[in-house]
RNA sequence: GGGGUCUUAGCUCAGCUGGGAGAGCAUCUGCCUUACAAGCAGAGGGUCAUAGGUUCGAGCCCUAUAGGCCCCACCA
């Protein structure tokens, strides 16, 4: 007996209960185990510092989805879960924090701070986790680790040491992105640049020891001419070539600098003379190297003019530009001021506008490294889905430059360097074999290099540290290399290109084969979702309102990979429909199980329809796999929303309910429609519950009391012996036949027709009868004169098509019951449609290129579609000619 | 400057390697019908951005054009 179930589905309560026994139960665990085939994702770690929001949600469920699906084809399916520190977005949260309660972070100490960034950890390190349990995900808790534990700790100063003495990480001086307010250096790829409007100052140097002649420039950042070395010009530009080797004097500096020449200036653009700051521009220090010249710093840490900048010391960098401006225009020098729209380089966190600036810092060496990760795509170890993600990928390593990894903060991977403070000798070494003395001149006094490494240093560890590497574990060698990343196409460049060449640096192998991408969710006006517009949907708030399920199908349903996506309630509000949906049909079929006693309906003993929709869910299991296995996963969601609602509710239960009503009458036919509804519908959970575990979940463990969960239940397979084609194209042919019958008058005081429900029976003899039952259920219903019932056989054919209203039975056509004119319009246009339809057809077979280029099966498809046009025409030529036309 | 992507119903979007224009929502009509009104039965609505080309056949492939979005690089 089932247990009650409510009228809706109401997913609170049910989904914790069903996580927490999932959980308690081991499902999500995966062990080693030689006799299965592993398949493995690692996850994405989220932030320490994070909440979650929609991109987690989709990230996740397109994981747990694949994961899910996996598991239940009898893989040993791990979903590595864990999380990252986060080094700068975690550091800035502390510091806040501590702010708010009057501490800075230099009062603490390093040692203070980091204390205070491990209890951040410890509080909130968790609240993801469960957030992400909330949306159902059935990842390996049990191995949950951390880019700072200990084992992962180990591995990024294993991969330190090793890049180290290999060469491809080095100390050098070089210019990088400064962000003045986290005050730390930053990677190229955590740039953004955004168009801001500015001013182009056009500024004159005065030639040195040519009275009354000048150079003119134009500048967008007229503050940094403190820093300048050199004018540029063209070796090619006629107009300037008697100033090439000539000093100029730097206005407000009075201080002489050449003029060099160097093919990098662009002549068409602004004046031809490029002012040359190597310390404050990349080209410019490029330019300064091939030209030997001198690179003076400007600036302090926090973007003020330091003490290079003479009378300017301690200005800000903008305040410093007015200023400059200013005393320029008043010598006279400042020749004009046009407005200029240009590109500037924001910090991506924090929105500041870097300062490029010559620090010595730590670099990876990128052009070795990149090779095998460019090769991977080109001998196909690695794709992405969609494939057009190659080329984004292709076209960065190909132009990769040297990766900055250093970082000015205390929150993260301390940089495994000791300095010799007397001879400066570097020795770079794991933190358990730290030196004690100076290998070269034997003193003791060494100190660690005190910056910390790039949080994504880790991170592109991640698919190989969290499996025991370095060591070789048997985890590593079972479940490495993973198969699947799902990720963002955001963070390609951050993360994906990093693993994989890390992948192949240290363990030989691409990380993972595929890349799944997908894109971002947006608000339904398409604006990102962002915490100051004020815009972002809280996926939690979502889950209550309508449950983890609904959710997770809007997410995968209504976009294609890779592209965006727009939430709109209204969608999820669709999704929580059909989750009533299933709900409701499967409330149904158990109610009327529960009284009965299922036996194995014996093959004679299932109808057609009954053949027609195991068929149908056979050949749907074998669909659905495809399209997951090409992670088409909203394809495949589709087609089983479509099957359980269009073709197991619509028409099946329709189909069956008089069998089901009438079960004491006829319990070989009632028996064998039950069992049918039991197994497909079972079938049909097990296709959806990838995409909705929990009410899958709950539906399936009271339909089959002896089954412990859906989740380790088999995947369904494609039978060839469950595939009926006869069975499929009669009850198809049924249905188009009923919908053909359609403007059934609705204007009397019987219940119209609630859908044509449709079965094939032969005997003319039952056929009459059912007419007899009908007529006298809408007599008693309406007045009898209004209807008459007619001979069914008209314009049908020999099979009859029936009409299930509730429980009785009606046989079309009703002519009285149809309006003719609209009827004869109707068949008209469908006559028309079939004359077109013939045409083309016939055209393809008669056409000698197709029959002999196109394959076999689309020849037979189109002779049997030829066919069925014919059968068509003739029915419709029938009904007309019956009409008198 | 380079690359990618989009343009399909009123809205948001699917449409796999070329072969019957689809879904959800919205609209309109009729229904509280013993699983489901969060539902049922129907209806209307599309020159698939434009112009060429390839093909027996193009929403899909090629070329060009227009408009939108994104990424990368960046001329100071």
């Amino acid at each position: 007996m089932p247990k009650e179930l409510n009228k809706t589905y109401d997913p609170k309560g049910i989904e914790d209960r069903l996580y927490k026994t999932w959980e308690e139960k081991g499902y999500f665990h995966a062990e080693v185990d030689r006799d299965k085939k592993p398949f493995t994702i690692v996850m994405p770690p989220p932030n320490i510092t994070g909440q979650l929001h929609m991109g987690h949600a989709l990230d996740n469920t397109l994981q747990d989805i694949l994961i899910r699906y996996k598991r239940m084809q009898g893989y040993n399916a791990l979903w590595q879960p864990g999380t990252d520190h986060a080094s700068i977005a975690t550091e800035v949260k502390v510091i806040e924090s501590l702010k708010a309660q009057g501490i800075e972070k230099d009062d603490l100490g390093r040692e203070g701070f980091l204390e205070k960034c491990w209890e951040w950890r410890k509080e909130y390190g968790g609240r993801i986790i469960n957030q992400l349990k909330k949306m159902g995900s059935s990842a390996d808790w049990q191995r949950e680790r951390f880019t700072m534990d200990s084992g992962c700790n180990d591995a990024v100063e294993e991969v330190f040491v090793r890049l180290y003495k290999k060469g491809l990480i080095y100390k050098g001086k070089r210019i990088i992105n400064w962000c003045p307010v986290c005050q730390t250096s930053i990677s190229d790829a955590e740039v953004e640049y955004e168009d801001q409007a500015g001013h182009f100052w056009h500024i004159l140097y005065p030639i040195a020891g040519e009275e009354g002649r000048y150079v003119e420039i134009a500048t967008t950042r007229p503050e940094t001419m403190l820093g300048d070395t050199a004018l540029a010009v063209n070796p090619d530009d006629e107009r300037y070539k008697d100033i090439v080797g000539k000093n100029v004097i730097l206005p407000l500096v009075n201080k002489e600098i050449p003029v060099v020449a160097d093919s990098y200036v662009d002549m068409e653009f602004g004046t031809g003379v490029v002012k040359i700051t190597p310390a404050h521009d990349p080209n410019d220090f490029e330019v300064g190297k091939r030209h030997d010249l001198p690179v003076i710093n400007i600036l302090n840490d926090d973007a003020t003019i330091n003490e290079n900048g003479g009378k300017y010391q301690g200005m800000d960098r903008y305040e410093a530009r007015k200023v400059i401006v200013k005393e320029l225009e008043e010598l006279g020098l400042l020749k004009k001021v046009e407005d200029y729209n240009h590109n500037v380089g924001t910090h991506d966190r924090c929105g500041t506008t870097v300062e490029p600036m010559v620090k010595p810092q730590w670099f990876v060496a990128m052009e070795e490294l990149a090779k095998p990760a460019i090769e991977s795509i080109k001998k196909k170890e690695l794709r992405f889905v969609p494939d057009r993600f190659d080329k984004t990928y292709l076209h960065w390593l190909e132009n990769i430059r040297d990766w900055c990894i250093s970082r000015q903060l205390w929150w993260g991977h301390r940089i495994p360097a000791w300095y010799c403070d007397d001879c400066g000798e570097i020795i770079v070494a794991k933190t358990k074999d730290a030196p004690k003395v100076c290998p070269k001149c034997g003193c003791t006094h060494l100190t660690q290099d005190p910056d910390t490494l790039d949080t994504w240093f880790s991170s592109a560890l991640w698919p190989f540290s969290t499996l025991g590497w370095p060591e070789k574990t048997e985890d590593l060698d079972y479940f490495y290399p993973t198969d699947v990343l799902v990720t963002g196409y955001d963070i390609i460049f951050f993360w994906v290109v990093r693993m994989v060449f890390s992948g192949y640096e240290h363990t030989g192998k691409s990380p993972f084969h595929t890349v799944l991408i997908h894109g971002l969710v947006r608000d339904s006006q398409g604006r990102k979702m962002s915490k100051s517009l004020g815009n972002g949907i809280d996926p939690l708030e979502v889950i209550d309102k309508y449950g983890a399920d609904a959710l997770r199908l809007t997410l995968v349903t209504g976009n294609a990979p890779g592209n965006d996506m727009r939430f709109y309630w209204e969608r999820v509000e669709a999704s929580r429909n059909f989750a009533n949906k299933v709900w409701n049909a499967s409330r149904f079929i158990m109610m009327h199980l529960s009284e009965a006693d299922l036996k194995k309906p014996a093959e004679n003993e299932l109808s057609t329809e009954d053949k027609w929709i195991i068929s149908r869910i056979n050949t749907v299991a074998k669909d659905v796999t495809e399209n997951m296995d090409r992670f088409e996963l909203g394809i495949a969601v589709q087609k089983v929303y479509d099957f359980i609602w269009d073709e197991f509710c619509d028409w099946y239960i329709e189909i069956v309910k008089p069998r089901m009503y009438k079960k004491e009458e006829d319990k070989v036919s009632a028996n064998a429609a039950l069992y049918t509804l039991r197994s497909v519908l079972s079938d049909a959970l097990k296709l959806l519950h990838p995409f909705m575990p929990f009410i899958t979940e709950e539906i399936y463990t009271t339909l089959c009391p002896e089954e412990e969960s859906i989740m380790i239940s088999s995947w369904p397979e494609y039978d060839e012996k469950k595939a009926d084609p006869a069975s499929e194209e009669k009850i198809e042919r049924a249905i188009e036949l009923v919908k053909g019958v359609r403007n059934v008058r609705t204007d009397m005081d019987v219940p119209p027709a609630r859908k044509a429900k449709v079965i094939i029976t032969s005997p003319k003899e039952e056929v009459l009868k059912a007419f007899e039952e009908v007529k006298n259920a809408y007599m008693s219903l309406a007045s009898a004169s209004e209807i008459v019932v007619q001979d069914g056989k008209e314009g049908i054919g020999d099979d009859a098509v029936s009409v299930v209203i509730t429980d009785a039975v009606v046989y079309l056509p009703l002519q009285d019951l149809v309006d003719m004119e609209k009827e004869k319009e109707r068949l008209l246009k469908e006559k028309d449609r079939l004359q077109g339809e013939i045409k083309r057809s016939e055209a393809m077979l008669s056409n000698e290129k197709f029959l002999s280029k196109a394959p076999k099966e689309k020849v037979e498809e189109e002779k049997k579609k030829a066919e069925k046009y014919k059968q068509m025409m003739q029915d419709v030529s029938d009904r007309l000619s019956a009409m008198g036309e």
